[in-house]
DNA sequence: GGAAGTATTTAACATATGATAAATAATCAC
DNA sequence: GTGATTATTTATCATATGTTAAATACTTCC
């Protein structure tokens, strides 16, 4: 749970008591490459923290697997669109590597913020990293070329291609792996 | 304001003294139709709550006029990229007609956080919406047809062709207004 | 109300990406 | 280690979207 606290630290550092509290709600699990950490259809009411290794969110639209998202050491993970609506979520969340996660109940975290406002400033600052990204990545996709995404992202993240299948990485851009591979072949 | 604070009540309802505070740093501004509220380059520092009209965030990528999103009334505006990192923005804010606005200080709110905690919390949720709106904007834009989109705008924003221009929903929906042309002339 | 400017559509051609299928290459399981 | 599975590339052809340019249609403003 160190990871966490020092991540913490990092973006918004809260009282001990908070400190406390939060890790009373936090759990470690760990899932092997390939399973899911949570299943399609399932209303996301867990914040996850990648302590080791990487996850992505993904869900099916036509029958075909698309990535939306990955995260790798130190990042928070969750499915927003459920967790803030209550709604059940279209998407899961898969370990791309044996991966160790620090499960944070999001129900109890919320109630928290009602004794610790610390917490809840510290979520905000959190919330508001996580908002900022999407709007650069609607950016990405509104008007870059296929290769200048591909290009960007190995640019964000040096070592991504070690980790992360190429098919995970197409569908992350709005690609076919077909299309990716061209781009890559320096078409 | 009133429409600010009744909206506000829908989303999350704040303190009278948390209102009273609030008011106090919140602004009427007026915007001719085509006028820049925010020019490109200014660091963002206020939050827009669209009382009347409409307005777009913009920018230019390879002197092309991009529109990133738009904003009708009762909704809340800001560069967020911006108003969260402390960075000049790339971006404009733009009056798509004669608009009024409550232009609120950022600085001063985040300063009235300290002393109202549900204030927070009621800002904490307008991110978290605004952040669920742009993830399934980002789902759209990987993998939908740019006619999809362009269909789905449509059933979400009945009268938006009635009150902005086809060349700024081109650009929003990541395709030319030639392309936007022929996907209207039913392909 | 007419001229000037702006917005939208249409046409013709170019290009990036998609779809499908097959060939390699890499990884995994026993 | 070997066969089976999975991932990646390559090839071919189809299609959506981009680009440029010109034709209409619509606004705005004096």
């Amino acid at each position: 749970m160190e990871a966490l606290f020092q991540q913490i630290k990092a973006i918004y550092p809260i009282s001990k008591e908070a400190e406390k509290s939060l890790a009373e709600i936090c759990s470690e699990v760990s899932f092997k490459k390939g399973t899911d950490v949570q299943p399609i259809g399932h209303t996301c009411k867990t914040i996850y923290f990648v302590k080791k290794g990487c996850v992505r969110i993904y869900y099916f639209k036509d029958a075909n697997d698309i990535t939306e998202s990955f995260e790798f050491e130190n990042a928070f993970v969750a499915r927003a669109e459920s967790l803030f609506t209550g709604k059940p979520s279209r998407k899961a969340i898969q370990a791309i590597e044996d991966t160790v996660l620090i499960a944070i109940d999001s129900n109890k975290l919320f109630k928290l913020f009602d004794s610790y406002h610390d917490l809840e400033r510290l979520f905000r600052k959190i919330i508001e990293a996580a908002y900022v990204n999407t709007v650069n990545r609607i950016e990405s996709l509104q008007f870059n070329t296929a290769d200048e995404r591909y290009f960007n992202l190995l640019k964000d993240h040096t070592n991504i291609l070690k980790r992360v299948p190429l098919k995970f990485i197409a569908s992350y851009l709005g690609i076919t792996q077909v299309s990716l591979s061209r781009i890559r072949a320096h078409k």
